[in-house]
DNA sequence: TCAATTTATTATCTTTTGTTAATGAATTTA
DNA sequence: TAAATTCATTAACAAAAGATAATAAATTGA
């Protein structure tokens, strides 16, 4: 069973057909390390399944800073979800960390297949449900956590141990809402108190 | 036609035997000032849509106090919604700021719906799409903007005017991720810089 | 209406974070 | 391998935010 299909089953029981319908409008593809993925202003709506690699996503403020938002790895699936649905040009670029290979397809086609199947449908009210529980938790936390409390959770959630085993220190730090100096110094305390 | 209706049928065009499936279990509850909807730890799934009336959604921490991270009005659906879909019990409050009239139904009602009516499933992930959506704007403001950015932002956005109209200061500083006093210094050096 | 409570502001002090800059370590790449 | 770049830490200072407390205004409720 393709690494995809298990995803889309897991969060709605599809078949061998309904897979089909899918997997032969996707095609593979391989972006270098340092190369991006989706650009901020793109029209453009694709969704990638991440084969191999890390992806980076960031927005970027007007002086040119990049903020770092998201990280993909593994069975991720990954795109600019909120364009997608919203229709409108990318806000955000995802980067490849490292030399990625990916499953790609349109979100036209996926948009097609909400209209055709009902278990396309739920899975796109479960993969939305899932993305919406993921970002209200975010959020919590940054309203209720001070930023080393977030560095603890970080330290903490077994799922996000790869995060901090593969990404630089200060796109860690933007993720948790500091500057990179800020979550050196968290780290400094830490060492100190245990 | 009921706002209610009217608020579905916005997100997934329905018909009035669509509607009444839904309305066939509903029923009217009014909550007095002060009195809670839904309650922190509680089990039983609730949707309500508020006919009139203001409600404050608050996470509590270990030492008692609250966090406000939501309100709601008029033609707002009104629930915890992660409670519902990961089917766990509550971990927020919804409190009603003033006497508040909303129409109720269970989940359980909403989910059989899913099962049974592809326009019901994507009126599900219409929702769902919308809720992320909001979420991650919201996210990213945490992320990239100051808290005098933040407030500037709810001071400029028309649809957010009913909020500061409404709602003690005091709960917008939590909604902002700062202290009160800190909202208040905030205010002050702003009505000096004008 | 009047006392009690809630709410917003201000002051003081402490803690934390941001900013800028310097340094050294690690990594990349030519 | 050597030079260049990226990355993490640390220091010093400024700016902002949190905590506590006092006060005044507004609201609530008996």
């Amino acid at each position: 069973m393709h690494p995809l299909y298990q995803l889309i089953h897991s969060f709605s029981p599809i078949n061998n057909m309904h897979w089909l319908q899918l997997f032969e409008h996707c095609e593979e593809l391989t972006i270098a390390k340092g190369k991006n993925f989706i650009r901020e202003g793109e029209k453009e709506k694709r969704i990638g399944f991440i084969i191999e690699g890390t992806m980076r996503q960031y927005y970027t403020r007007e002086n040119g800073e990049e903020i770092t938002t998201y990280f993909y790895f593994e069975n991720n699936l990954v795109s600019s979800y909120i364009s997608c649905i919203n229709n409108t040009p990318s806000q955000i670029t995802i980067e490849a960390l490292e030399k990625t290979k990916l499953l790609v397809f349109n979100y036209s086609v996926i948009n097609e297949l909400y209209n055709k199947e009902k278990v396309w449908e739920r899975f796109g009210r479960k993969i939305a449900e899932y993305l919406a529980a993921g970002l209200e938790e975010r959020m919590v936390s940054l309203l209720m956590d001070k930023p080393e409390d977030r560095y603890k959770k970080l330290l903490n959630s077994p799922n996000k141990q790869k995060i901090l085993a593969r990404i630089p220190q200060h796109y860690i730090a933007n993720y948790l809402g500091i500057t990179p100096i800020s979550l050196s110094r968290i780290r400094n305390r830490l060492s100190k108190t245990k």
